[in-house]
RNA sequence: GGGGCGGUAGUUCAGCUGGAUAGAAUACUGCACUGUCACUGCAGUGGUCGCGGGUUCGAAUCCCGUCCGCCCCGCCA
């Protein structure tokens, strides 16, 4: 028994038990002889007494720690911890894993920690309490939606992450295709068409909790990514749909503590929300409800169809060939009395959709609709958006043709799932919410996306960059310095044209510095060849070396090839996947300076280093390529 | 694409109307301590003041440029 780990909450109640305990040392008092550890596991915190310590132990290392529950003498016992009235007394303390300095803390709530920090050292952060509550939270909460899905007898179905762009709405994500160089997969920005074909597939009852993608420019609470719980359910009413959401929001907040305004979610015309709350997002809460963080939930109904394009709006413009767009999803249903104006395409701003939002409050916290199944609404709507026969087959023909095989009338909605946690966790920011969320500037958690692909992956995918950014190369080499663990000084410095410039600027003789020439092979491929700045190359020293006849290649042909200006080019051959060759002056000397990617750099390093780090070819160790 | 704000010990910040050896809290290191619980006491380490240039006898402080970050508008059916 006493070999296997107990959780902290079942130990505290085993008073006399000896039990193993493992975690993290939430907190270290050491009084010489006497030493106490809080020690914290996903359970919870408990008190442990260690006599006669020799161990090294630091806060938030992770130890192991076999011991002896027993009663606190009462003097001692910690009115403030929810385990104050007991500690381990340990007879062993093993250090699983000893924690250096911690760069960020992880005691206290973080708020006051620079995001970019937290979020690099998520791992970290997600360990403070405040973030292991709402990850649990999360948790249940979606646990709950899934049992009461699958109550209502839904199935659960994953659809393609990989899939074909959609070319309104916002900006895909795309994938270049290895396979068929030149052309793209787009990630999804929501299974929107994928579930509707479900229905079609005769799935009757469809939901995910999905991951949806966009390419949009971001804000503090919105990242490229977020999660939906996207249901479809075939043979359906706006009001059956309607009805089993609130059955399943209501459930799983609740079961995640939440307490709500209505039991029974008030349903609100748009065109009265507009009237009242001059919006469509509003907040039903009064003052003290808010400070309660009580959850508002309400539906708004009998949105219009259509809207006028804004004549400000260029994407818009662009968007409603005809003036007019669709106010939510071009896949909705116009009400049953409205349907002969939707197909004649008349009286288009009275047009109404069953269309229904939850809001929760003040934000949007779902919207869905009947869905057109019949391919002549679809159609219609299309139409009066102004699409062109030709438009229409292109972006709904697949949707046309499969409401043409056996459509059955469906409906469904999309909850966002990040903002309710968001709600439910009473926090302002839905970074909070999501265990690895981005930056601002799109900077992923912990690692460092996005990042520079080599020049033979991108040759493979058939993707040429226009421009390569000025600094790609630049980080290439950094990344190659950083992987070969060499030291190197980056100097920044004006711009600079020849290598005499560079080395006035930098203070450096040229000799220091390998200029990398670039010459073609007679068989075809390139190599590049350093000597000292100050020297020439001799070509037919090279020819010797190589094997084979070579000859210099144009500033153009560098530049075109290798994506770097002359003279900023590195004396690195595998960033660009070309074989170097390195005079042998430089296998003797202390230090070499060069201009790396960029002509406003200089990377400063040890010659050793250079040459451990760029691997240039044994050969022309011996070898001399000056004139 | 546009606008606003910021960048100083590991972290959070002060200093910024030019005149230091650049501070505080916390973290870290060492010593002492058998009852603490954010332990305490004593001693200590730690800084390219984002980077580059300029003005000046003198720059963390003023000017220009640049990089990075945060927030907002546009955008997000």
């Amino acid at each position: 028994m006493e070999n296997e780990r107990v959780l902290i909450l079942d130990a505290v109640k085993q008073v006399g038990k000896k039990v193993k305990l493992q975690g993290w040392v939430n907190t270290f008092r050491d009084h010489g002889k006497v030493s106490f550890i809080d020690l914290r596991d996903t359970s919870g915190v408990v008190q442990c007494v260690v006599v006669g310590n020799k161990e090294k132990i630091t806060d938030e290392s992770v130890v192991e720690i076999i011991g002896t529950v027993k009663e606190r003498p009462k003097e001692s016992v910690n009115k403030d911890l929810p385990t104050g009235g007991v500690e381990v007394e340990a007879e062993s303390l093993k250090v699983l894993n000893l924690a250096l300095e911690l760069p960020i803390p992880v005691q206290g709530d973080g708020y006051d920690i620079n995001e970019e920090m937290r979020l690099k050292y998520r791992y970290l952060d997600l360990r403070r309490e405040r973030l292991q509550k709402i990850v649990k939270m999360r948790s249940k909460l979606v646990q709950a939606m899934r049992e009461k899905l699958f109550e209502y007898d839904f199935l659960e179905i994953e659809t393609p992450m990989l899939t074909k762009g959609t070319s309104e709405g916002a900006r895909n994500f795309i994938v270049p295709s290895r396979l068929n160089p030149g052309k793209f997969y787009a990630l999804p920005q929501s299974p929107q068409q994928y579930k509707q074909i479900l229905m079609v597939a005769a799935m009757e009852k469809y939901f995910q909790v999905a991951r949806c993608i966009r390419d949009e420019d971001l804000r503090s609470d919105r990242g490229f990514e977020f999660t939906q719980l996207d249901l479809e359910m075939s043979f359906v009413s706006q009001e059956d749909v309607m009805r089993v959401v609130e059955d399943v929001v209501k459930y799983a907040v609740k079961s995640v503590g939440a307490n709500l305004k209505d039991e029974k979610f008030p349903v609100i015309n748009y065109e009265d929300a507009m009237k009242e709350y001059g919006s469509d997002k509003f907040d039903l809460r009064t003052e003290k409800e808010k400070k309660e963080n009580v959850l508002a939930f309400a539906w708004v109904v009998n949105f219009p169809f259509f809207k006028k394009v804004d004549k400000e709006d260029a994407a818009e413009v662009e968007e409603g060939r005809s003036g007019w767009v669709f106010t939510h999803n071009p896949f909705s249903q116009p009400h049953e009395e409205h349907l002969d104006w939707h197909l004649k395409g008349e009286h288009i701003p009275e047009i109404k959709a069953y269309q229904y939002d939850l809001v929760c409050n003040g934000l949007e916290s779902g919207g869905g609709s009947i869905r057109a199944h019949d391919p002549k609404v679809l159609r219609a709507t299309y139409e009066i958006m102004g699409y062109s026969e030709q438009d229409i087959e292109e972006n709904i023909g697949h949707m046309l043709e499969a409401f043409s095989l056996g459509a059955p009338p469906h409906g469904g909605i999309a909850l966002g799932i990040d903002r309710l946690i968001m709600i439910l966790a009473g926090e302002s920011s839905l970074k909070e919410g999501i265990a690895f969320p981005m930056t601002g500037a799109g900077k992923t958690s912990v690692m460092d996306a996005p990042s520079p692909v080599s020049k033979d992956l991108l040759k493979e995918l058939g993707i040429k960059l226009v421009k390569e950014s000025v600094d790609a190369v630049f980080q290439r080499v950094k990344s190659i310095l950083d992987a070969a663990e060499v030291r190197y000084e980056v100097i920044e410095h004006k711009e600079v044209k020849t290598s005499e410039e560079a080395a006035r600027v930098r203070g450096t003789s040229m000799d220091m510095a390998p200029k990398a020439m670039v010459m073609k092979k007679k068989s075809g491929g390139m190599v590049m060849v350093c000597v000292p700045a100050d020297r020439k190359v001799n070509i037919k020293a090279v020819k010797d070396v190589v094997g084979e006849p070579v000859e210099m290649a144009s500033p153009e042909e560098v530049e075109d090839k290798l994506g770097v200006k002359v003279g900023a080019v590195p004396p690195f051959g595998k960033v660009f996947g070309i074989e170097m060759y390195l005079d042998r002056e430089f296998w003797k000397k202390d230090e070499v300076v060069f201009n790396a990617g960029r002509r406003d750099r200089s990377i400063k390093m040890k010659a050793s280093d250079l040459i451990k780090a760029a691997e240039p070819n044994p050969a022309s160790s011996e070898a001399d390529f000056k004139k």
